[in-house]
DNA sequence: TCGCTATATTCCATTTTAACGATTTATAAG
DNA sequence: CTTATAAATCGTTAAAATGGAATATAGCGA
């Protein structure tokens, strides 16, 4: 019951799903996740715990950087099927176009700190 | 994004989950899922307005009471895909167990207003 | 009409969640 | 060792969710 809780408090929240959806189309780190949803740094940074803690995405380090991409789904049949469906849903709200729209231009070597 | 988020917080709380296991078994009215799941009717029928809402379960009235079902899923296929899951979901889970256990021994005839 | 009862709604207290700024931690480079 | 930077954590605040008691509503039967 714990990790299905956990799975769809996770998915509970606009932002998180925003997350997820721009996480279909690559890795991306925390900057670039908190640059395209228009949110501090350390909101984006426990948004993206929350989604880990739900296995639904994994995280590797690369130097500074923590690139975040989505689980394979190897934690749980929850998190599997959730990150499957999510895969063909909402990819016609609006919401979900404009920040997929403009991911291709966010580089994380443009964002400044304070931003 | 604001239904598939409806369902996904709907099925965040474990009283509304375990509502949705029971249904599985049988439509039920308010006072036998208040009873079964220990909380006060108040509490039940909330929920259970917060389950409709998702396109989660169905309710319709017979006299004074008003029977809740599981939806069939055509109001949206966020509720269909969680209702589908939902069945084969958690049936081994000991919360869940303990609750459809007794649901066989609860009589809506029998249930005291105010207990 | 007048109770009686199942459900819905309102009100209030408590807990949880989400957000931000500031600080800390970790790593890379000079 | 010092500086710079990305991310995580901490502290605080505002909003939302949760739960129960009390009240209102709706339908049945005398």
């Amino acid at each position: 019951m714990k990790s299905f809780i956990k799975v769809m408090k996770a998915l509970s929240d606009p932002n998180r799903v925003k997350m997820m959806k721009m996480l279909q189309h690559k890795p991306l780190c925390v900057c670039e996740i908190k640059e395209a949803l228009g949110i501090a740094q350390s909101t984006a940074s426990k948004h993206l715990k929350i989604l880990e803690d739900a296995e639904l995405v994994d995280s590797f380090k690369d130097g500074l950087w923590v690139n975040y991409s989505l689980s394979d789904g190897s934690g749980s049949p929850y998190s599997a099927c959730m990150i499957g469906n999510l895969k063909h849903w909402l990819d016609e709200e609006s919401d979900i176009k404009a920040i997929t729209d403009i991911l291709p231009d966010i580089d994380r070597l443009k964002i400044v700190s304070d931003g």
